[in-house]
RNA sequence: GGCCCCAUCAUCUAGAGGCCUAGGAUGCCGCCCUCUCACGGCGGUAACGCGGGUUCGAAUCCCGCUGGGGCUACCA
């Protein structure tokens, strides 16, 4: 019974914070950290929690999924929005989808968008967010502005945050000398023996300047994990993180605590990642007076040599996985799997409300699992040819071929090139392909060296990864600056392409033919054809990439 | 370097001290079905990382080691 259990975790929980409030006062020694000590005492944690798990917890359940829009929508993501969905279906609560866009550098609504659609095509549907709006809103953080700033205020005035006027340098130093003295890197607290006069002085001066979190010096953090217990953090391992960084926008640490207490959020199902800053979570819950959520940490998803999924080693797209034909419901099905097991005797087909009936928060393992693509391609066919009528797979067939590629476009680049309507399938036929079958033989070319054709592609992986929008001009200019880095014409560097991307020498033109096929595709092809070649030692990947970079720069 | 998490077949996992000569699934191998291939059916291969405890008894509990992973940003 699920809700048994959960019920004495937060039990669990609660008790440990209590006996972690108590050990955790500490030396008040400055005007900031005087503040800090008075609002300490005044502070009364438990009142709140009491009110609350007096009722009944799994009554408004509310869960979320947080993305960040600065890539292509990640398997990890929708896996993690799988479990959350779950969690809130089966207890009859609320899933949202708040977008967390406080890195104004990196964030961009092209990417928002594709994780929505990548949602979407996955079937897990939010009951809240920037879309579809809801009474928490609004769910883009970037729009919340105000908010943070009340609250990073609150905390600044009862002296649990502090204005911090440190340099770059001075921090980098600091953490250099700590990992030479074998110690936890931690902001030492310069900024917090300033002189409520010094602060605003310098703050009236215009001085840069960011919003700490402060820490205690002394005492423990009691992370309750709903799979892991409790894990104990020393506060002096636990940073003073930045809050408000100089440009104004709140980190997530500040954000995601405030929004997930604003948003009514009772628990956090997120990536293992977060584990080690769920103490400077806690600590802003405690600083506010909010009852916290219950936390789980999930295992991060494993590229087949263990390490952390990442796009480098393997696929990591959702979109990735519905541009190669698999079916939606076959990669919630494997996640799903990922998430709780099947029991022995169990078909492990399932489609999504069967999913959340039989699924068990207790039951999610906690060791990072392999994404097995053997076991998703076995599922993917189950799917076709058990659930889909010939009709129906045609249907799906059309429709994911024509959401591969503008039909048009593809007329209108193919009618120069073919004699004979029949010519028309062997030339398109790469976008509608999985993984090209290649020999080593057909990336030869005559103007460049193996190891330049080896060092294009690497070049290419990189700078189509940093590409801010994928269009063919974007493409251009990548693959012309990589040709100008090696002394070549533009048109010698391209061949290998053609053949890597299209598997021909002959085809529609080559930048185009990228950017119809989408990057993870085309991430994948490059990566196949250096497999091919071999791929590029360390050693190589390191002074490749700086073949690029200066030689841009000057003269 | 520091802090934290994890540890059963190649892979995903079941397993909460005796039900375990460790079960299921994928993969792989073999046989059957069959005009090919695939599907399907049947069978097989294959694991408790190591060392100490605790216990009548340990995959299950404790400690150490080893291994893997994460974090260590004015990224999330």
């Amino acid at each position: 019974m699920p809700a048994t259990s959960c019920f004495s975790a937060a039990g669990l929980y609660h008790r440990k914070t209590r006996s972690a409030f108590a050990i955790s006062a500490c030396a008040p020694s400055s005007l900031q950290a005087r503040r800090l000590a008075r609002s300490w005492t005044s502070f009364k944690p438990n009142a709140v929690s009491e009110e609350r798990s007096s009722g009944n917890l799994m009554n408004g359940v509310r869960t979320r999924v947080a993305p960040s829009p600065t890539g292509d929508p990640h398997v990890g993501t929708a896996y993690v929005a799988l479990v959350n969905y779950c969690f809130a279906k089966k207890h009859g609560g609320e899933f949202i989808l708040r977008i967390e866009d406080t890195d104004a550098a990196r964030s961009t609504a092209e990417s928002e968008g594709s994780i929505l659609e990548a949602l979407a095509w996955c079937g897990i549907a939010w009951d809240e967010g920037p879309d579809v709006g809801g009474p928490h809103g609004p769910y883009r953080q970037s729009e919340r502005s105000e908010i943070y700033r009340r609250y990073a205020g609150e905390l600044l005035a009862g002296g649990q945050a502090f204005y911090c006027f440190c340099s770059e340098g001075r921090l980098h130093e600091m953490r250099a000398a700590q990992r030479a003295a074998a110690q936890p890197s931690r902001y030492d607290g310069l900024c917090l023996s300033l002189s409520s006069d010094d602060v605003q002085r310098r703050l009236a001066a215009g001085e840069e300047h960011v919003v700490r979190l402060r820490v205690p010096d002394d005492g423990v953090c009691v992370v309750s994990d709903l799979r892991r217990g409790s894990v104990e953090f020393e506060y002096r391992s636990v940073d003073m993180q930045v809050l408000v960084k100089s440009d104004g926008m709140p980190t997530y640490h500040l954000a995601n605590v405030v929004d997930d207490h604003l948003m009514r959020i009772t628990h956090v199902f997120r990536g293992e990642e977060w584990l080690s800053s769920a103490p400077k979570h806690l600590l802003l819950y405690s600083y506010f007076g909010w009852e916290p959520p219950k936390l789980l940490h999930l295992p991060l998803l494993r590229n087949p040599d263990k390490s952390k999924l990442s796009k480098r080693k393997n696929p990591t797209g959702i979109l990735f996985y519905r541009a190669l034909g698999y079916l939606p419901e076959a990669l919630v099905n494997f996640l799903a799997l990922l998430a709780n097991a099947a029991r022995d005797g169990e078909d492990e087909l399932m489609d999504l409300a069967a999913i959340v009936r039989r699924f068990e928060v207790e039951q999610v393992p906690i060791g990072g699992p392999v994404f097995d693509v053997e076991k998703l391609n076995w599922l993917n066919a189950r799917y076709i040819r058990e659930r889909l009528s010939p009709e129906a797979l045609l249907d799906r067939a059309s429709r994911w071929a024509s959401g591969r590629a503008r039909f048009e476009r593809l007329a209108e680049l193919s009618a120069p090139r073919i004699e004979r309507l029949s010519d028309l399938a062997p030339l398109l036929a790469f976008l509608f392909s999985g993984r090209l079958v290649l020999e080593r033989e057909d990336l030869r070319c005559p103007k460049l060296e193996e190891v330049e054709v080896r060092q294009a592609f690497v070049l290419a992986m990189s700078e189509l990864d940093a590409l801010p929008a994928w269009d063919a001009p974007g493409i251009e200019t990548v693959v012309k600056r990589i040709a100008d880095a090696l002394g070549k014409r533009a048109r010698d560097v391209a061949r290998p392409f053609y053949v890597a991307i299209t598997g021909s020498r002959t085809s529609i033109p080559l930048f185009d033919s990228m950017e119809l096929l989408g990057r993870d595709l085309v991430r994948e092809r490059l990566r196949n054809a250096l497999a091919l070649l071999g791929p590029p030692s360390k050693r190589e990947q390191e002074a490749w990439e700086l073949l690029l970079a200066p030689a841009s720069v000057p003269a």
